[in-house]
DNA sequence: AAGGTAACTGAACAAGCGTTCAATAGAAAG
DNA sequence: CTTTCTATTGAACGCTTGTTCAGTTACCTT
């Protein structure tokens, strides 16, 4: 049969997303065939080639919207806050936090899948992950102009900072023994302290 | 033909590790075939299954023996350091800076492949990477008793300082920018910001 | 009701997979 | 030189892979 009854028109690409992100997530891309997520869909595998040109632009096309979409989520967030970097710093390590939590699989795709692209396709990938990366250098080469941040190496900061925090995903669980918003208050702290920020601990 | 003109006897077992180890880490676990590492090794398919009962096992033992001899390591190197937290924490991140450096591919398979061992290997290497994590949770809590470190959280700590520590590995580059030497000071600088140490700049 | 169209199936393709094993080659032992 | 033994080959096994496509189904438009 064709086209499910009714309801929505433009869901079978939509899902395909989300049953790839899933399945991708669970086994690795190279360990999913486009069998299993065809069946995930509810569909016969032929039916995937409407929607992907090939397996590898499936792949592509799930990191490059989730790097986008990062991207663009901090760019708004980041009109929320005045220029101050330590509120800014709060800012984005706040953000990292919740946005990551919100999308495990994604991220994790992201991150592990970076040797599965073609040459091409992971480069246009590395540049997006630079571009994240540059937000939190600018916040923290402008704290450290300021005096209020001390910083041995910029760079060494924006990695470290970033892998921390990444590193979350990697043991958080929903009503486990901290909720998201508990975690944020203490890696906020650690933050702090790598940027060996003058007041640390704030006054609450 | 059969076994190489004189040479060593022993060789070939090793050959296969080394072989896995590069070709896996390369590429990913479910990506490389059997044939490949035949290939890699100089050999025929089918003579690997005298070293490996199969795939599976060739990768299981691949991050065992990388985790024993982690573990191995730091049992060995702890002795070096009296039993000041503060020594004790520089002597960690040094140590864990320079054994994952001189060993990317391994530690890039430790960390990328574990969910393609089966349940109960992945228990093995969970319990070793636990115990690992229990090396540096020890030394926090020493310190944190003996006020000298100032931490919220113990656990959190833990992941975070080894989170940014094996970062090192994903950007790394001998003969790039920074030299292992210098990117251990800077890095303990930054880790004794996260445990908040009262001293922190060391006075050199 | 008829025709058009977009969505989907199901079979097929060549290639590659992990693994097994009878046959064989080459060194060691007698 | 002959036998023994071990390491290795190379072909074969059944199965799965990504991808294509002629054919079919079900809806929309007229």
């Amino acid at each position: 049969m064709a086209r499910k009854t009714g309801s929505s028109g433009e869901k079978t690409a939509r899902d395909l997303q989300i049953a790839a992100t899933k399945l991708f997530a669970r086994h690795g891309y190279a360990a999913v065939s486009m069998r299993q997520i065809a069946a995930e869909v509810g569909v016969q595998a032929g039916a995937l080639y409407l929607y992907t040109p090939d397996k590898q632009t499936l792949l592509f096309d799930l990191m490059r919207s989730h790097m986008q979409e990062l991207l663009d989520a901090w760019e708004v967030e980041s009109g929320n806050f005045s220029d101050d970097p330590k509120a800014l710093l709060e800012g984005f390590v706040r953000f990292h936090i919740r946005f990551h939590l919100k999308r495990v699989d994604a991220v994790f795709i992201a991150y592990m899948e970076l040797r599965n692209l073609s040459d091409q396709n992971f480069s246009t990938i590395a540049n997006q992950r630079q571009a994240y990366e540059n937000c939190l250098s600018k916040i923290l080469k402008a704290g450290v102009g300021a005096g209020v941040f001390d910083l041995v190496d910029l760079k060494l900061a924006t990695f470290s900072i970033i892998a921390m925090l990444t590193g979350i995903n990697t043991w958080f669980r929903d009503r486990g023994r901290l909720d998201s918003e508990t975690v944020e208050h203490i890696y906020l702290d650690m933050v702090m302290g790598v940027v060996g920020c003058k007041s640390r601990r704030r006054p609450d």
